[in-house]
RNA sequence: GGGCGGUUGGCUCAGUCGGUUAGAGCGCGUGCUUGACAUGCACGAGGUCACAGGUUCGAUUCCUGUACCGCCCA
């Protein structure tokens, strides 16, 4: 063993990366990795990393979920599950194409200076820079992620994937090719689908404008119109028809007759159609069947016309007007001049609505028509219900199964084209009459299915897939799907989908459906939603607000596991966290104070012990009070820690083992083991007392290090181990509570005298404060308690209680020697136990007016419980445990009411 | 409009099946160079468990309603 001369604060900088090498030397991240210790007779844990997108850093969100990915991870690691964790990147189409183009503008150049080959070319390189900051990250906050399997979306098994699920999807008659109404983003160029548009509120305008009557002989009538409300007058020049409600009385000898659309004089007609709100507007709407939803529809139910009137980039064109060429919005401003001064603007009133943004660029997102490339979810949503409803798949939390209930029972068809450039291409061919060939071999088909013209004369789509699609590929591309292979064979279904709950609709249900559709199986068994990462006020974190927390930063100043420990710390699943500076320097200090404790420990090595002596527990006649209570605490604390990681609660296991470590171990495991462990005490106490130290360290090292993988590693190094431990604690057992079970049968019982010495001396300290004792100065102390075990307990104890409190017991005895006399000491009532506290000086009055205190709050709680007692019904009816501690509680306030009572010279 | 979640000390959050005296961290106050740790230790102050009703021997906990905050969907 070393010698030890470690730093007197943890400094994480000089042990991470150094671990972070030596686990990825021993090959102990993959399942199969020369290091594993699998046991393969156990079920694989398994994990597909939530690719990140290729557009930047990671954030704080990226590091949380990162955390409990690999806590999960680890910990099933430990228990020798064949464990896999396959981390891997997304190419994110449109966030990626968004990011790109605005360092080509800074660049002075665009998509289009460069052609759609050099662009893509300058995308691959950024994203190779891109995906290795990624890699990088994680490697600094000690994900243990099996690297050799690294996987990206746009890789060529990705691509492959894409391909033959399409294939698969268009051969079962669930992919289709149509012109329909697609939310169309000017500044994104590109179609996106329902889910990628936020409706945002807005004050707009509502525009009443006047549509002139013709007469028979198709001239319009200048004093004879139908007003029309509108929020986006521009929009008129696509127009084909008012609408109006059948049974609005106002309108209903209008209806067949025809009006004039202003600027392109289309003559239009006026239709009844009970979707018109009567309440809105003037009760009369214009319908532009290419521009809006409902339109669109009512357009179809009477088979109106549809004229489209803006280009890709949302301008007005193709109209025959002046106005083509405009942006919409510089057109919607002169076309309400060009009204006003007609007179036909009849008002202009304020309206608030909502607009539909772009959840990429915030454009403004316009309703056009388009031919696309659809996928039918009726068939695949059912199946992804069903997963869910049967439980073959469980959602974390439970709640969020409603959520996803009502979306696939209401989904819609999913539009899966994409104007834009990086992305899978989609595998349709189409030949000169317009024959569609879908393809899933990566040169295309050889001809067009129908025709078979030859290859030479098909031309491939332009359009590329939404990003989901190849996402939602993921839990089997990654596994190397469409082939049989070994992985996909052994590690389908994953376990495990830990995600944000923000993309429960954009990705799991996708992935959910794909999965089901063309495996055959749900893609994992658990979804674990996580919540959202917050400032310290609640508020988002983001660029713009200036308040996001740079996860490297953190890991420079704080180290990876305070990081760590802190995103995770009491946080469950589908619960938004606020983080600020203060959580992280306690997670820090939690870091330091067990350091410290290690510190404490590895200087107290009794000489005599051998350094490279195997790790053992003592046997039990060689425990004191203290060792059973610390190695029961132990044993508990690893039950609820096992239970913790078994339901997917990290959040709960770390401070679950905050709790252990600070409290248990260094508050008072470690301050009682003081005096065993002291050079005069005996040799067989003190190497006793020090295993017990150095074991239940361990075991705490062991159940924290899934959560604080450096400093449990970087510790655990410097501890003896078992015979059969491994070299790391990474691929080390998890403990099982066995031992400390066989040596401390009785738990509770073996614990009950340190817990009632911890409140007598709590009472002493605070006895002695009161009084205003100095701190360094050292009393005395008469002890009584009635239980002969606890007599026993306190008498051993009394060594270790001394320093924790200045003072000696210099008497432990029943309560039947109680001295009456002695008025002037201190006297503290702890559960059935008191303490004496001998002092000559005490302020009398002081110490009579603290008793005074106590004895009024005993009172008061005695006439409680008293009372409640004599409720016949609370007896007659309440639970039979309940009565007997409420009649426990009763005497036994009874009896530190007399007690004090006494000490004050009074009768009970 | 529909749905979900929340409301517990100054702040952030726990709180098991309804059952003794509602806990923790941070902050605050007082004191302490205690041979692991001042990134620490000890002690303390601070709560009508949002509000109203109901069920119950007993409600922070279960039910109903109200108010406020947040999120999702339309």
């Amino acid at each position: 063993m070393r010698a030890q001369h470690l730093p007197k604060t943890y400094q994480p900088e000089q042990v991470e990366s150094g671990l972070y090498e030596l686990w990825e030397t021993a090959d102990v991240f993959a399942p199969d990795g020369v290091g594993s210790r699998a046991d393969w007779s156990k079920p694989p844990f398994v994990i597909i990393q939530p690719p990140p997108n290729v557009t930047g850093a990671l954030h704080l969100g990226h590091a949380q979920r990162a955390t409990v990915e690999d806590a999960l991870i680890r910990h099933a690691r430990m228990t020798r599950r064949p464990t896999l964790w396959l981390p891997g990147e997304d190419h994110a189409s449109i966030a990626a194409q968004y990011v790109l183009d605005r360092i080509l503008a800074d660049e002075g150049e665009s998509r289009e200076s460069l052609g759609r080959e050099r662009y893509l070319e300058r995308m691959w390189r950024f994203v190779r820079e891109v995906r290795g900051v990624i890699v990088d990250q994680h490697r600094r906050l000690g994900a243990s992620a099996d690297w050799k399997r690294e996987r990206f979306t746009m890789d060529a098994v990705s691509a492959r994937a894409v391909r033959v699920a399409f294939r698969r999807l268009y051969e079962d008659g669930l992919a289709y090719r149509m012109e329909a109404l697609i939310n169309w983003c000017p500044g994104c160029r590109t179609s996106v689908s329902d889910l990628e548009v936020v409706p945002k509120p807005e004050r707009g305008s509502l525009w009443t404008i006047r549509y002139h009557l013709l007469h028979d002989d198709g001239t319009a009538d200048p004093s004879a119109w139908v007003a029309v409300a509108t929020t986006r007058p521009e929009t008129l020049l696509g127009d084909t028809a008012v609408a109006v409600h059948p049974e609005d009385p106002r309108y209903r000898a209008l209806v067949g007759r025809k009006v004039r659309v202003p600027f392109v004089d289309r003559d239009v007609p006026v239709i009844a159609d009970d979707v018109v709100d009567r309440e809105f507007g003037t009760g009369a709407v214009k319908i532009t069947p290419a521009h809006d939803a409902d339109d669109y529809a009512t357009g179809r139910r009477h088979g109106l016309p549809f004229v489209t009137v803006l280009d890709d980039e949302g301008r007005i064109s193709d109209t025959g007007t002046p106005y083509d060429g405009l942006d919409r919005y510089a057109a919607r401003q002169r076309i309400v001049a060009d009204l006003e001064a007609l007179g036909d603007l009849e008002a202009v009133t304020p309206h608030d609505m909502l607009v539909g943004h772009c959840q990429r660029s915030d454009d403004v997102v316009e309703p056009r028509l388009k031919t696309q490339w659809f996928v039918r979810t009726g068939p695949l949503a059912e199946k992804a219900l069903a997963a869910v409803r049967e439980g073959r798949t469980r959602i974390v939390p439970r709640r969020f199964e409603k959520v996803y209930f009502d979306w696939l029972e209401n989904i819609r068809d999913w539009n899966v084209s994409r104007q834009l450039w990086w992305g899978h291409r989609i595998p349709a061919w189409y030949c000169p009459d317009g024959h569609v060939t879908v393809s899933d071999l990566e040169e295309g088909p050889d001809a067009c299915a129908v025709c078979r013209r030859p290859r030479e004369m098909l031309v491939q789509e332009a359009d590329i897939f939404d990003t989901w699609f190849s996402s939602g590929l993921w839990p089997f591309s990654t596994l190397g799907w469409p082939d049989r292979t070994p992985d996909l064979e052994r590690f389908y279904p994953g376990t495990v989908l830990e995600t944000g709950y923000d993309i429960l609709f954009f990705w799991v249900a996708r992935m959910m459906m794909l999965g089901e559709w063309l495996m055959g199986e749900a893609p994992f068994r658990y979804v674990y939603l996580s919540g959202l990462i917050r400032d310290p006020y609640g508020q988002k974190m983001s660029k713009t607000r200036g308040n996001v927390i740079d996860p490297l930063a953190v890991i420079r100043e704080l180290g990876a596991d305070a990081l760590r420990f802190a995103v995770v710390n009491g946080v469950g699943p589908g619960a938004d966290t606020r983080l600020g500076p203060a959580k992280l320097e306690g997670a820090r200090n939690f870091g330091n104070k067990l350091w410290n404790a290690a510190r404490f420990v590895l200087g107290a090595r009794p000489a005599e012990l051998d350094a490279d002596a195997p790790l053992t527990l003592p046997a039990a006649a060689d425990l004191g009070p203290a060792e059973r209570w610390i190695v029961g605490r132990s044993a508990a604390t690893i039950a609820a820690v096992s239970r913790a990681y078994d339901e997917l609660r990290v959040g709960d296991a770390a401070a679950l083992l905050y709790e252990a470590i600070w409290g248990d171990y260094c508050d008072w495991y470690i301050e009682l083991s003081k005096a065993r462990l002291r050079p005069e005490a005996p040799a067989g106490e003190r190497s006793a007392t020090w295993r017990v130290l150095a074991w239940v360290l361990d075991r705490y090292l062991r159940l924290l290090h899934p959560v604080m993988p450096f400093i449990t590693e970087a510790i655990w190094q410097r501890l003896p181990h078992l015979p059969a431990d491994p070299e790391l604690l990474i691929v080390a057992d998890w403990p099982s509570g066995a031992e400390e079970r066989a040596l401390v049968p009785d738990g509770e019982a073996a614990e009950r005298p340190v817990r009632e010495l911890i409140d007598l001396l709590r009472g002493i300290r605070n006895a002695r404060a009161e009084a205003g004792i100095e701190p360094a100065e050292w009393l005395a102390a008469h002890v009584y308690c009635a239980a002969a075990t606890t007599r026993e307990a306190f008498t051993a104890l009394a060594s270790a209680l001394a320093p924790l409190a200045r003072t000696r017991l210099v008497a432990v005895e029943a309560r039947a020697d109680l001295d009456r006399s002695a008025a002037d000491g201190l006297v503290v009532v702890a559960g059935p136990n008191e303490a004496r506290v001998v002092r000559g000086a005490a302020d009398v009055a002081r110490e009579r007016a603290r008793l005074e205190r106590e004895l009024d709050e005993s009172r008061r709680l005695l006439d409680a419980a008293e009372a409640r007692l004599a409720n016949p019904e609370f007896v007659a009816r309440a639970p039979r445990h309940v009565v007997d501690g409420a009649r426990t509680r009763a005497q036994e306030l009874r009896e530190r009411v007399a007690l004090l009572a006494a000490r004050l010279g009074r009768g009970a």
